[in-house]
DNA sequence: AATGAATGAGACTTCATTCAT
DNA sequence: CATGAATGAAGTCTCATTCAT
């Protein structure tokens, strides 16, 4: 009884009340994450940036863990739908075209918010991520043999399993250590770089 | 005088246990980091496992950090060793069988002590080795496209550092991420892997 | 005016549901304090096993402490009003019979609901709650001593204070640690602890 | 080897100045406990009243509990040692001085540190020492039967374990009772209650 | 009155490092 | 040099209680 005359506004302001807590939190977390390193990043500190009081990140946060794991979890939802729409422009395109678009995105991905993607890699094992990263990255490897699949007759024959890893594996290397950790900002570089990664990619698959 | 006599003798003694002690350190820290995870390796639990008193451990090593850095350094060390002499090989070999060579002792590499190597790896950021690491992937840069310099001839052109970028950290990263994640260890899913990264590589190259 | 007229049965009416909360509390309280120890008896865990919010468990307690001293008082209420009767009839009883009531009195207040009786018994302490117990014990050896009084023709020359700290102390020692830590259940064990602890008081009084 | 090196000396030294942090603490806890209760002994405080820091109190003792659980068996110990001795000699005695003996020797046992052994008594429960309690109490029950074997002919016929059962249960709650929670002190009203214990279980066992 | 998000003091515990012996 | 007891700052987390809605 109690609970059905709770009135919408109230339910709804307290629900939003939680959320900006949430997301606080989560803020403060990548915040210090990225200016001060995973060792600054302790449960009382992450709260006083967050603007909260600790108790209110363990009623969010089961433990440190739990938060840096969801924001990696986030982080990569924004990459995923940040991606998302160009690859699947990318399925109909021939071949080269389509990893261009493939690798662009990959260094689109990597281009959201460097730091804290390269910290959040960085904290990934401690963290207990590896085995949803590796979900993550299969599910990638079946993409990308499927749209081999789709184009069987422009590649040569190929194991298109091994050749899916071998493609995905080195343009997220690619991407990844030439936007995080050469931190390569200029465009013509990254255009190179671009073009490289489809030149290697789009050579082994039609060698 | 008879006292400094005697003191070489007695020198090399003290010097043979220092390297003992310093040893029993380095694994103990290794084998804790593989069973037990880098939380569980305090330096007291080293210095147990180690047989030594963490006095000990702190006559040799300043630090927790200088200790993962040594065992880190140790084992770069151990992998360039095994590594090194087919590297010089491959120099003088045709570009096909020079890539193989290499990528051969990538795999090789990474197989010396793979769950040393893939922990060590997660936790380079964390001692402040990556500047480190940035140096020896540079210096793998420069040798690589050395390499290239010598045999331009045979290939397509191309700016040699960037080229040198793309093929060493994709084979980096495929030798990497197979045998330290896919934890691939049959014989034909290796060579498959070898074939593939060199046709990638050379395919690449030669365009 | 109207609203003065409606006065009446909307209290009762707040009144009732004021009363199913307090009750909810306390059965909550007992109920986690039972299954699951004092260190879970948190408030927040109470109110949510109450179905109320812990705001409300504040409304009606000021604290912890009344909450678990409340339900001590409760405890001892129910226990009183099971035993009470008999008690009065014991009064009349000559001395063997009398001392035989009182003893199955015991053992039925100690059987109401043991687990709880045994966790209250014991949580006393931390709660604040020793005086009144000492209270309670001073008017039991009030009662006991005013029996005695009564009968003293038919009991040896004795201090009646002091003899009736040793019977009653007795009695419920033998009753408590028989029900609460022996765990005696059967009809035959109870039937001969009642007898020796009958023995026991009108030997010593008769003696 | 470096083992047995060693010196005698300064093992000792390091033995001797443990064993006087161990019982710093110890004696700190108990200290607290008396004089402010279980709430206000927070393992800080207590180290700090101990006169060493927490990380040493944590080298001894694994937690809180385990600290007050060493307490409580070492004041147990202390209680033993005060009356074994006593107890033995009992043995030998008729049955009336034999239990007087044993009845003082209960006092003297609650009266070597009353304030702690009550307000041990009252965290036995928390610091799960109930069931080494229960042990010790089985243990007695079964020296008295032992006892009351021995003088079969100078008591009624009984079932020894129940008789052994209500007279040890029946003693220690007297004692206890008096000594620490009605604090009698003075050496009559302490005559009068060994005098009316004493009464109490001879005429039991002798009825 | 009821709700439940928020509070924050403070508890427990760990661990890199020091230093007397 | 080795030892290992001692240190204590700092981190994680809990929970009784408050208060805006």
């Amino acid at each position: 009884m109690a609970a059905k005359m709770r009135t919408n506004p109230r339910k709804s302001a307290a629900q939003e009340r939680s959320r900006l807590t949430v997301k606080a939190l989560l803020e403060a977390t990548a915040r210090i994450l990225i200016r001060e390193g995973f060792d600054k990043a302790s449960t009382n500190r992450i709260a006083e940036v967050a603007g909260v009081s600790v108790g209110s990140l363990y009623q969010y946060f089961p433990s440190k863990e739990a938060l840096v794991a969801a924001l990696i979890d986030r982080h990569n939802q924004e990459v995923m739908q940040a991606v998302q729409g160009e690859l699947a422009e990318a399925v109909t395109l021939p071949m080269e075209q389509a990893v261009r678009k493939l690798v662009a995105a990959a260094v689109k991905a990597h281009r959201i918010d460097p730091k804290l993607h390269r910290v959040l890699a960085e904290q990934i094992p401690r963290v207990g991520r590896l085995e949803k990263l590796a979900t993550f990255n299969r599910q990638n490897y079946a993409l990308f043999a499927a749209y081999l699949e789709r184009h069987r007759d422009e590649i040569r024959p190929v194991d298109l399993g091994l050749a899916a890893f071998v493609c995905v594996t080195s343009i997220e290397a690619l991407t990844h250590t030439a936007v995080l950790h050469h931190k390569i900002v200029s465009v013509e570089a990254m255009a190179a770089l671009v073009e490289e990664t489809t030149r290697l990619v789009v050579g082994y698959l039609t060698g």
